[in-house]
DNA sequence: TTTGATTTTGCAACATTGTTGCGTTTTTGT
DNA sequence: ACAAAAACGCAACAATGTTGCAAAATCAAA
């Protein structure tokens, strides 16, 4: 389907902003962020304007949301079962409530091992659930 | 083994600041944010000496990053092969290099199912692998 | 216990990212 | 071409994160 099909599609406008980020989309086939976007797209954008692009392609299904790794994060005790010096492993999922906010690690659960694409490897993975915990079910 | 030793065993000097910070996480058992963390330090702990803080704490093994569902996020193209208004489901893990930082779907990939404690429900989740893409290999 | 090297802190300044309100412009169907 | 609705651009602001540097606190050795 082509940028144009697209919006009409979902009811969207076409403008020029739209179809710029449709456009560098098409061209780079991988994630992009906001200031890459900012920077890739032809169109004299508004930064505003961006976010605001962003959101109605994401609330209609254009696009979707990818995490980073580089993420606002939050900070949790170490398992210090283990000896000084000891290879430190926190391998393991982490839980965090839609309602109360509250994050818990799932200490037992190891993040199952992934099928990565040829040449590609694996160093590290990060693995976040959410739902409700029993406080606010 | 208690905050004073803790440090101490990680060569790190006993401050204000980083025992308000560990007697923070001994009283609440679950991942901190941030602004959680300088709201919640009894002692007045500057903001730019917190961050410090969490940072020394993190290259010694005392904490450890847990990823936030509020991140910096990048975006990428949804998978159209469904129909409009179809349901769609983003249930796939993504991998971002270490290197390039370039992040791409995994679309075939669902995420497994994980589990959690009793009481808590799944609504969703989210899977960051990261590693060497096989351009830099 | 005083001293001196080293670590840690606090402050100021700045960069980036994301949000909100509002008046103006553009798009689209009629 | 017109009017309603959608989208845009701008200004202002808030939150988060970073850097440099001088002052203060810590720790070990004399």
């Amino acid at each position: 389907m082509n940028a144009e099909a697209l919006l009409k599609s979902h009811g969207l406008r076409k403008t020029a902003g739209r179809l710029a980020v449709l456009a560098l989309f098409a061209k780079r086939e991988k994630a992009l962020s906001h200031s890459e976007l900012q920077e890739g797209v032809t169109e004299n954008v508004d930064r505003v304007t961006l976010y605001r692009i962003l959101e109605s392609f994401e609330q209609n299904g254009i696009l979707h949301k990818v995490p980073d790794d580089q993420v606002s994060v939050k900070y949790a005790l170490c398992d210090h079962d283990h000896e000084v010096g000891e290879a430190h492993s926190d391998n393991h999922a982490h839980f965090k409530c839609r309602v109360c906010g509250d994050t818990i690690c799932l200490d037992d659960s190891e993040i199952p091992t992934m099928q990565v694409p040829e040449g590609y490897s694996v160093e590290g993975s990060l693995l976040l659930i959410s739902g409700l915990c029993s406080k606010c079910a």
